[in-house]
DNA sequence: CCTACCGATCGGTAGG
DNA sequence: CCTACCGATCGGTAGG
């Protein structure tokens, strides 16, 4: 876990490959789990030898570490733009909006987490407690100044954003079942994002 | 596939063994997903030998199918029970209310589901399609009756139906992330409850 | 950056 | 000749 980034300085083959690999990474973790996954699977996925993949991380642990860890500050970035100076509804709507985005163009990243934390997070425990859990303060604080001003309805700040983690998430991660019941000729998103819009503007109306 | 079940009749050591390995089997594979369980892991904790293990059951595989299958009536008895003759909003109350009270007694077929899901239910696939698209295409209509008739919201309910999963499992599935971020001394399911019965009270007002 | 490997562990099965 | 097993090991594959 020390060295969880590749060498520095790099050559442009060696940036290609970097990329490479944590793509084919994001690929094969989160399809498989971590266990599940091996990195055989990575290596073909990337182009390279197994041994040519152990030239660029360590081990196993190393790939997913920077994976994770490479992926936090996009995977933050719908909260962190929650503007504390905008309208109070508008904000936590967009914020909604863009997290359900995120589920539809990265569903990997979405299943990646979702693997990780379903286990009991043991190779991203710090993250969470970490840069998560700091900006979730702040945003619920955030929050919680709006419902105090009645700018939207008193509810608790930090069970509305796990509302938007799960209600979003869930189109991502459980993509399967959920066109399995929807049946075919549906569009999930879609759906979605109209009836989340419903949910939320029940929900905040002061 | 073929024979998941163990041989009967059963004796007495047999129906024993048979329900350690599957409390065994819950406790592994809900933790590590299918790949990262192991049958040694599996035989240690039911106590009995690997060898003994795979006389009750021809395969891993078996063992995973025969949970899965064994748990899907429990898993299902909280839609189950939404009676179409009660009063509307308390029917889908009620089953909010179930569906929470699984999460927090039943975290761990909370987890083993949402492990298979997750990865694409490549194991229980038509479990999917078959139980539980049936009982959801039954009791959407349900809820899309009670809609038309001005009882509750004009909400889709097969998304209704999702945002009940979604929300209601998030905190099992994620109880680690949901405890680091609330930080000690706080009570997830409790707040839950009061905070998920406001936001279907809401949203469900005709 | 490849061929050739290792200690160990995987799911599953042998004889008794 | 059945049941309920055990100690030891199978062929292959894991991470490294």
């Amino acid at each position: 876990m020390t060295e969880a980034t590749p060498p520095r300085p790099q050559t442009r083959i060696q940036r290609r490959n970097t990329e490479a690999i944590l793509e084919a990474a994001l690929e094969v973790f989160s399809a498989q789990g971590f266990r599940g996954a091996t990195l055989d699977q990575i290596a073909q996925a990337a182009g390279l030898s197994k041994p040519n993949l152990l030239y660029y991380f360590p081990s196993k642990e190393a790939i997913h570490v920077a994976l994770l860890e490479g992926l936090m500050d996009i995977w933050l970035a719908p909260l962190r733009a929650m503007d504390p100076a905008g309208e109070p509804k508008a904000e936590i709507m967009g914020y909604m909006r863009r997290k359900l985005e995120m589920s539809r163009e990265m569903p990997r990243e979405s299943r990646l987490f979702a693997n990780e934390v379903l286990q009991g997070a043991p190779r991203f425990i710090e993250g969470i407690e970490g840069d998560l859990k700091t900006l979730v303060d702040d945003k619920a604080a955030v929050i919680g100044a709006w419902a105090a001003a009645g700018k939207i309805a008193p509810v608790d700040p930090y069970h509305l954003i796990f509302s938007i983690w799960a209600l979003t998430q869930h189109y991502a991660d459980f993509d399967v079942q959920v066109r399995a019941v929807l049946g075919p000729g549906r569009a999930p998103f879609a759906e979605a994002e109209r009836f989340l819009e419903t949910l939320f503007e029940r929900l905040l109306a002061p």
